[in-house]
DNA sequence: TGAGCATACTCAACAATCTGACTAGTCACA
DNA sequence: TGTGACTAGTCAGATTGTTGAGTATGCTCA
């Protein structure tokens, strides 16, 4: 029942409709978690049927309609139950991960592109996660901001799905790498 | 429908019983996927079923017998099939990141021994991870190896969890540090 | 003026995953 | 002599997550 989690932690920070957070859960700002659109409204109401988050309607005169949700003192402490109950463990569960696990099966060239597909992808989110971090911590140094800021958690957040998709990205073209060098040996051994 | 690539992947190997692969996909040697003994018999069943794999019977003394998989050659053209097909992204998804998520508004110093005990469980498993990598590549050097061995396939997708085991490892620790820091800054600002 | 994209949501069906319980024999240890 | 751990599985049921299709309006750009 994380994902119950993930959106009171996601409302924190801001009022937010449906629709904005799941824009924020699938595009890309997904760096602690990801769901689609129908899972957030789903669990939305939910939420709000429990009495964890509250919304309210605003009334818009170009566009639809829209509510806007936010964390109720019931949801904080639900959040603070969920805070202090036992983590799970993370897993990997990686597609790519399975095709470079046969590696030595399946044809070279192909699993060469996909890599570098993922390593385009990687570069493109690590880009967008250092930009956010520096929108987040505006004019201040990391250290000071990191010490001294309000709302550190989407910051440190942040940066572990920067680690993480430069870790995916480094990995993808060392493995390209060796995958080229052995093509090349085995023409020329 | 990963997890059947999944198990064809680890099947490619060695000869394996149901309850091995379980093993392999639960303990942590899973550094590329990630199930359940109830989910493996299934899929196993499954591959069989459609001619995937092809188990035989091992009848033993002291334990009960068991029935060992391998992958034929069916097996093999759908792993090349499923290579060649687009890979799906990988998300996160990670309880403690939703709790640092809300860091903002929940007690540190439960946060803090969250991150420490996953800290410990990181180091563990790279450490795992890097014995491992040792036994795999034996006596050669890793770039030799790399070049040179055969099966590197395990070797990559163990590299992969080493560096994504080090990344969560590197990030709790530096977690802790900024909220002790934090706490510190509050007591003495 | 019409094609495509953005806002803002909903519904149904299906597939994947997880929780928990259960069988049944072997082995080591106290 | 019994307690717990290991081998080798199976079954049922609930929860989560994914796929695919729809509704309705307004904005922009060619």
């Amino acid at each position: 029942m994380a994902l119950r989690h993930a959106v009171l932690a996601a409302l924190l920070d801001e009022e937010l409709s449906g629709y904005q957070l799941a824009k924020a859960f699938s595009v890309g700002v997904a760096n602690f978690w990801h769901a689609l659109p129908q899972q957030l409204y789903a669990e939305l109401a939910r939420l709000e049927r429990d009495g964890l988050i509250a919304g309210r309607e605003v009334v818009q005169d170009t566009r639809p309609n829209k509510r806007l949700f936010t964390v109720t003192d019931a949801g904080l402490a639900e959040l603070d139950a969920f805070a202090a109950a036992a983590t799970k463990p993370s897993f990997l569960r990686d597609d790519l991960a399975v095709k470079v696990q046969a590696a030595d099966h399946i044809d070279s060239a192909v699993l060469i592109g996909q890599l570098a597909e993922r390593a385009e992808i990687a570069r493109a989110k690590a880009d967008l996660f250092e930009n956010l971090l520096r929108t987040m911590r505006g004019a201040a140094e990391e250290d000071d901001f990191l010490r001294h800021g309000t709302r550190i958690g989407p910051y440190l957040t942040c940066l572990r799905g920067l680690a993480f998709e430069r870790g995916n990205h480094d990995w993808c073209l060392r493995t390209i790498g060796i995958l080229k060098a052995r093509e090349a040996a085995r023409v020329r051994p």
